[in-house]
Order: C-alpha cells, then sequence, then structure tokens
DNA sequence: AAATTTCTTGCAAGAAACTGCCGAAAGATG
DNA sequence: CATCTTTCGGCAGTTTCTTGCAAGAAATTT
C-alpha cells in the first residue's frame, strides 16, 4: 500500500468516524504504528485533520468544541442589518449557514414574506421560527463537519431552483475569488450560486484578501459583498472595480 | 475514548444541563472521578466552564434564560431513558420530533453508532451534535406549526427505507390506536410506520387513553409503548393484550 | 548495469502523556 | 464537633510520542 493510499484511507476513516485511534489504524492496514503516527502528523500538519494524544479527530468535531461563543458576534450583527433591505417580499433566496446568516434570519422583519432555501440545520431552524417565511430544506445527508446538507441530492434539489438571490457567508475572498477548504462544502455553494441570479457575501473584514485550497468563484460572479467596514475603505478598490457593489 | 472527546462530551453535557457532577460523568463515561476531575480543572482552566466544588457549572447563565420550560420534563426525561437501550449500533432509525424525541438524542451514550432518519428540525440538530450518529433529514417543505418536513417528497423519501426502528412520539393513544390532529403529520407518521420493521411509541401517560380526530395507525401496528409509569400499571392491560410491550 | 541518493518503513530506547489509586488535607453537612 | 465527601499531590503502570538509526525500495545519476 502506498503511502499516499493510506493518507486517504486515514481521510476517509476520520470523515466516517470522526474520529480515529492509531492502534486501530495500524491493525486495520498492517503497518506499525510509528508510520501511522507519522501520517497522522503530516495530514494534521496540512490542516486536514486534527491530531491528539492516541489518535485523531476531524476537524468538525474540533470546530462544536469552541462553538460555545461566536466569534466577532457585534461584527456579524452588524453585517446582518445590512444584509436585510436586499430582501423584499415574495423573493426566494438560497442561504448557506454560518453564524452571520443566524444572525441575519433572526432580525428578519416579522412582515417580511418570502421563500428560503438551506442546507444548514440551524439556519432552517431559525427560518423556521419567523411567520411569514416558508422553509424549504436541501438536501439529506448531513454532514458533521459543517452542519449542513451535503452530497448528490442536496446539488440536484438546488440545480432544480431559480432563486432571486443567494446569500453567501464565506470564508475567505480575495481578488482571485472566493474560496474554502470543505471539497462537500464547494460543491454546494457552487451550486447556489449558480440556481441564484444574484449572489451576496457575508464576510467579516478579517476574511477579506485570505484564501484558502479550494475555488468556489471568481469575483465575476458575485454581484454584492457585505462586510462590517465602511464601504469606502480602500480595502475594497481592487473588489469595486471588478464591478462588486461593496455594502 | 480519546482525552479530546471526553472533554468535548463534558462541555456538551454542561451545555445542556448547566451543571454536571463528577461522579454523574465518571460512571456515563466510565472513566475514574480523577480524570473527570482533571479534565474539569483543564476546562476551567480554559475558560469554558466554571468549576466548583463536586462538579461543574456553565459558564454562561445565558442559556438557561433562552432554555424554554418543557411541559413534564421530568417524565420525558424518564422516557427517554427507557428508550435508550432498544437502540443498537449500526441500526437504521426513523424517528419524529417533539420534546421526548430531543431527551433521548441529547442522551445517546456517545459511542453509540446509528443512522437516523428524521424529518425534525430540532432533532436532526441534536443527532448532528453526536460524535458517531449518521443524520438524513427527510424532505424539503417544513411545517411551521410541527416544525417537520412534510409533504409528497418527505413521504416518499421515507418509503425508500427499510429501518430496523421507528421511535414516534404521540398525541393520543386509546385502543382504536393512535391519533392525531394535523393531516400532513399524519402522512408523514403513517409512512414512518410502513417503513421501519418495529415500531416503538412514546408518550407520557397523560395521553394514554385520549384520542384525536384523525387516525395514524391501529394498535396492531405498534410493539413498543414507552411511558414514565411503571410498566405493571393496570392502565396498560388492554394494550399488552393486544401483544404490545409496554416499557 | 552499477552506484548513489532519496524516500519509506520498522525498531528500539528514553521522554512525555494519560489514567487510576492512595493518603492527607480541605470543604461540606447535620 | 463528628462525619462524610471532595480535592490535591504524588506515585506507579500503561500507553503514546519522539528521536535516531538501519534496512529495503524507488528514483536518479554515473
Amino acid at each position: 500500500m502506498l503511502k499516499t493510499e493510506r493518507q486517504a484511507y486515514i481521510l476517509r476513516q476520520i470523515d466516517l468516524h470522526n474520529r480515529i485511534l492509531s492502534s486501530d489504524l495500524s491493525n486495520e492496514i498492517n503497518v506499525s504504528e510509528d508510520t501511522i503516527r507519522r501520517d497522522l502528523n503530516e495530514l494534521a500538519e496540512m490542516d486536514k485533520i486534527i491530531k491528539v494524544h492516541g489518535g485523531a479527530l476531524s476537524k468538525s468535531f474540533h470546530s462544536s468544541f469552541l462553538k460555545s461563543d461566536v466569534y466577532k458576534a457585534d461584527s456579524k450583527r452588524l453585517i446582518a442589518q445590512k444584509t436585510v433591505p436586499l430582501i423584499r417580499n415574495n423573493m426566494f433566496i438560497l442561504t448557506t449557514g454560518g453564524t452571520t446568516i443566524i444572525e441575519m434570519a433572526r432580525i428578519l422583519p416579522p412582515d417580511l414574506t418570502a421563500t428560503f432555501f438551506t442546507g444548514s440545520i440551524p439556519a432552517a431552524h431559525e427560518y423556521a421560527q419567523h411567520p411569514n417565511i416558508e422553509v424549504i430544506f436541501l438536501g439529506d445527508k448531513i454532514s458533521k463537519s459543517s452542519q449542513i446538507a451535503v452530497g448528490g441530492e442536496a446539488i440536484s434539489k438546488i440545480s432544480g431552483i431559480k432563486a432571486d438571490l443567494c446569500i453567501m457567508g464565506i470564508n475567505a475572498i480575495d481578488e482571485t475569488g472566493i474560496t474554502d477548504n470543505d471539497w462537500e462544502v464547494i460543491q454546494v455553494k457552487k451550486a447556489m450560486i449558480q440556481a441564484a441570479e444574484k449572489t451576496v457575501v457575508l464576510s467579516i473584514a478579517e476574511k477579506v484578501n485570505t484564501h484558502q485550497k479550494l475555488t468556489i468563484c471568481g469575483l465575476d460572479e458575485i454581484d454584492t459583498m457585505i462586510t462590517e467596514l465602511d464601504p469606502s475603505n480602500p480595502l475594497f478598490e481592487p473588489y469595486k472595480k471588478q464591478g462588486i457593489t461593496i455594502l
């Protein structure tokens, strides 16, 4: 078994079980624990997994560990406030999950009538509280790491929609476009952008001009970007040049 | 169980119950109280919890405000405890929503590996927190009144499943069977019973021998009924005669 | 084809981490 | 005040980690 194969196997097991013991892996694929440990170290180095004493955890697992307090909650609330006016009555809106989206869902005006599509459980939950919003949940299999629905079912459902607006929380954006680091999430986000007439991205300023490993789309597919900063901030010049509206 | 997992479990329990005893934790996850104490100390060191003599408290009193009061929470917790042993590793399980089911989801042992299908957002949310449970969300359109997915999509998804167990919270049961009052919910519950090999119904005793307008199924389709009362209670005689196991 | 370099893997020894147990100290309880 | 519980610190047994090393495989050079 080649090293690459082995590491792929390890990643798959971690995806499946969310955690793994070095000793188990060693037995399963008949290599010494030292080799496993070296693999785990390499994977951890690449930010693919979280290594802990005795084995490794999926990155997602750890995030729930930290979830208690929302990072930069004030900024996110401000972003949410700027986003709400974009939503008009009777729109069909696709949204991702993420803390900023949740914040937005909470402050939607009660008389707003609209249909929201989402694959995020917490987001669906918030929308469902609203008196006049219809919620459609997309997909079936729920990824633990991202708490959203992923996989073919979700993608095909999204493809069948023609929405007015896609409101997307993002992890990284720079002059090359939006990037992320979870392959399954990427697929979903790509499909959402395709399915919507206009795309609005929400991001705290900290994530602007950063990038990750996998590309979701170029700047040309984005219509509006919302951060907690003032739109006149010079940080946004390159994005304005690309025709993106900053709010 | 890895140290990190254990600490994540502890945090989650504290989130849920707002307080925790070292001795309880020690029993739940089978490690010595010393280990628990060391974990609690580390978590307190990280400012995640507040350690007190004998256990720990949640740092955020905040959540206790948001926590809505569940009617007869104690009874429901007891029902949940009786239900858990029915679930074995690698089962495929269909569940409804409802506060009793949520309560059950929270106390599923952390090492349980199973696949849960549900159309309930809060239930899906709870299952998704669990380290080893795979969650499949059923359906798309979400009914506001019941917070579950309803409609043709949900029904057809359910029909495509062959589950080992259906765990169903119910609103009314008497000698004629299970009844409910929301037409859309009925359709979903009917489909679930059909799709599962065995059906377990959860109900607080108050609802036994009551009925509502619409029929879900007769007693012959039910295998087990769980309430907060002792199974020997004479209240259950007619149901036992019908071959239903009472727990 | 032979020699060399690089990569990978397994092994061993010592270091570090984890866990359980014990006894003494501190705290809670009636 | 007496008793019971919880905590603290240290110790020991076990497991895991690190490091250095050597043998074998693969790639590269001569």
